[in-house]
DNA sequence: AATTTATGTCAGCCATGTTGACATATTTTG
DNA sequence: CAAAATATGTCAACATGGCTGACATAAATT
């Protein structure tokens, strides 16, 4: 009570630290990893006009292309409304297309572009050449292990959107024909 | 031609794969473990009213305490505008306290409140525990390799960031007094 | 024929970032 | 001491990207 405000919150001067039971330095660690690791495709989606929301979209219609609304929807846990606003954006710029489902001729499957694909080829080889410099004198193990830790780190409900996405499957499409 | 649109831009039907020299599947692992380690501290923010930013915001405050508004943008690397909001919010919830600086009155150096303090803990369990679990059957130099790992995909000018925060420094002030 | 499903769209709200301009108190400088 | 620079606060306007709710359309299913 020697402070002098009315509502008299005591300041606490010391520091969280580990002692606190807390892993701080990997919590903090990831918070910059991704920071950083998000900021180089940023760059370049700012000199199109898109932001973070394009790149999703755009990465996972290369990564699964042909899918439906309804799973973009389902792998990105958004909105239609959200999804409408950027996926409209991609088509008039030409980096999507919308074919009509096949067998449902309600769906839209959605594909890139060759200039949709040149895009997210743009915007990923940053992020693998960071994560290659990152990886410069590990060992096999420890990538495995880096690979390991990161799936441990997802929901395991969500892990099946990892193993079904094709770099993962050996080119199988992601479809069911 | 055989499209049917105007634009007629061709639909690519093949997946991008590791194939492309792109090292997707650290790529997409990191996007979706970040996705789901955010989401744990996401949710009891919701009940607050609270957003990531607060979150940013009262982490930094518990750790570095005392630092000055200045300091945090440099931290957070936002705009006086963006803090102002969220940190007006938590002063007037009684999570921190600012007080007039000792050597130079125009600063306000920032502090948690035991609430604030508690709350930043509350934050920081779930995902703590979230790493404990993903590290259960890790060695030792499996951790290792993964903090390594983390700390090279930071932007180099940026590590000392990561350097000067006290679970790094063993318990050092982050001031100069 | 009626219902359900997949998609699109309109309108409005919220959170969190931005820029620019200006006010105030305090420190530093000439 | 007066002037300038600095630290902070605040106002206004704007952009992005989420959200909800409501409703329209076409196609598939019942």
């Amino acid at each position: 009570m020697s402070k002098h405000n009315g509502a008299s919150a005591e300041p606490i001067r010391t520091a969280i630290t580990n002692d606190d039971g807390i892993d701080l330095s990997i919590i903090e660690l990831l918070f910059f990893a991704y920071r950083d690791f998000t900021s180089d495709p940023d760059h370049i989606l700012a000199g199109y006009g898109f932001g973070r929301a394009h790149h999703r979209v755009l990465h996972f219609v290369n990564r699964m292309p042909g899918l439906t609304v309804a799973e973009l929807l389902d792998v990105l846990q958004i909105t239609k409304q959200s999804l409408a606003r950027v996926l409209k954006q991609l088509i008039d710029t030409g980096h999507i297309v919308q074919l009509q489902g096949p067998r449902d001729r309600r769906q839209r499957e959605l594909y890139p572009t060759a200039k949709g694909r040149e895009l997210a080829l743009a915007l990923a080889r940053p992020q693998s050449r960071r994560i290659h410099a990152a990886l410069e004198n590990a060992q096999p193990a420890e990538r495995q292990g880096i690979e390991s830790f990161l799936k441990a780190m997802v929901n395991p409900e969500w892990r099946v959107q990892i193993d079904n996405l094709p770099a993962n499957t050996r080119g199988k499409s992601h479809g069911d024909e």
